[in-house]
DNA sequence: CTCGGATTTGAGCGAGTGCTCAAGAACGGG
DNA sequence: CCCGTTCTTGAGCACTCGCTCAAATCCGAG
């Protein structure tokens, strides 16, 4: 088989035993019998287990990015460019791109030489985030990307909670009541202006 | 030594190493080094290492619940009990408490006989948010229990990011504009209102 | 003191881990 | 065809894991 074929199944099978076993069950043995392949390739391909697992979160980031670019060259103002912003945080909850993201940033928190390596990684998050919101009037509230460090903080704090009691409905039904929820947090800086 | 002061040390280096080293490396020999016992007693006291790492859990949740009772104690009033609902959960982010939480959360995704033993141990986060909105205006937005679920989310993904980039000025910064944050997610939820 | 139950210990078992390595298989240019 | 490079394999090493167990120790009642 070509490196490049080898290289994708691996990468397809890390992200899948991420999404469905988590990180601490991401082992080479199990992630090259999802590949349907021997666990020396990993080491052969990626040199460690890490570095492949990187190699799924860059991937993630890849597909993200392209859809999107997709989604904004359909946008023809700026609602349209918000809405899309949205709907790319939804369909990452959908397809376990956000579950990918948790696992690697809760495995980095036991490992001091992975996070750097995560953090550059989760950049284009808030930077899409952060772009999402330039030039639009939430602007004028505060610097786009401290604003875009709450979003993504929400959506990933969403993601554990679903996990816990595999039932979408609260996360739904939040989205729903997106305007309670911002005047919720409202009321819950009444402390500093009082 | 006391059966109690054996338990209450290897409840406290499991709440210690579960805060500085994560879930991954909680080991049972790792978790009695910081106790200064036996590994051994780990399965003597608690049968096994996960049912410590519970246990560890539940002790996060009584210390919790204590200085929420006596900030509650403290309230004259409506704006009071609100300001220590949000003193109560930047309190947690200080003391490791919502590391703790997420690490078992995050684990709990890997293992489903884990699951419902977690997610019966957070119940009391969210009903601590939900019975500090209950009876304020915030609850004619919607349900008490679908609003808490959101702020839970947003600091347990805030306890992420932050152990990521180990820099709490994003946090801090976003407390300070909370007011921002609620109008901002206002601007997310255009979608569903155009 | 003696005795007996509660507590603690260190050694060790079987399983799983990341990773290495020598050897084989596949493939492509000459 | 042949040969050299690239890719793949299964065995195996050293390590850590959760957990068990027999033996040692502690400690209070009689």
């Amino acid at each position: 088989m070509a490196t490049a074929e080898t290289r994708d199944a691996l990468v397809a099978g890390a992200m899948a035993t991420l999404r469905e076993k988590g990180h601490a069950h991401a082992s080479a043995r199990e992630i090259a019998g999802r590949a349907g392949c021997n666990q020396a390739l990993i080491f052969y391909h990626f040199g460690s287990v890490e570095r492949l697992l990187l190699a799924a979160l860059d991937r993630v980031a890849e597909l993200r990015r392209e859809r999107y670019q997709a989604l904004v060259d359909e946008s023809r103002n700026l609602k349209e460019l918000v809405a899309a912003a949205r709907t790319v945080f939804e369909e990452d909850l959908e397809l376990g791109h956000t579950a990918v993201l948790v696992e690697m940033i809760a495995a980095a928190q036991a490992n001091a030489a992975l996070r750097p390596e995560v953090a550059e990684r989760l950049r284009p998050w808030r930077g899409f985030a952060a772009d999402a919101l330039r030039g639009t009037p939430a602007a004028r509230l505060g610097p786009p990307e401290e604003l875009a460090h709450g979003v993504v903080a929400m959506y990933l704090g969403l993601e554990l909670l679903a996990v816990l009691d595999d039932d979408p409905a609260p996360a739904a039904a939040l989205f729903e009541r997106a305007d309670s929820l911002a005047t919720l947090l409202d009321l819950f800086s009444l402390r500093r202006r009082s």
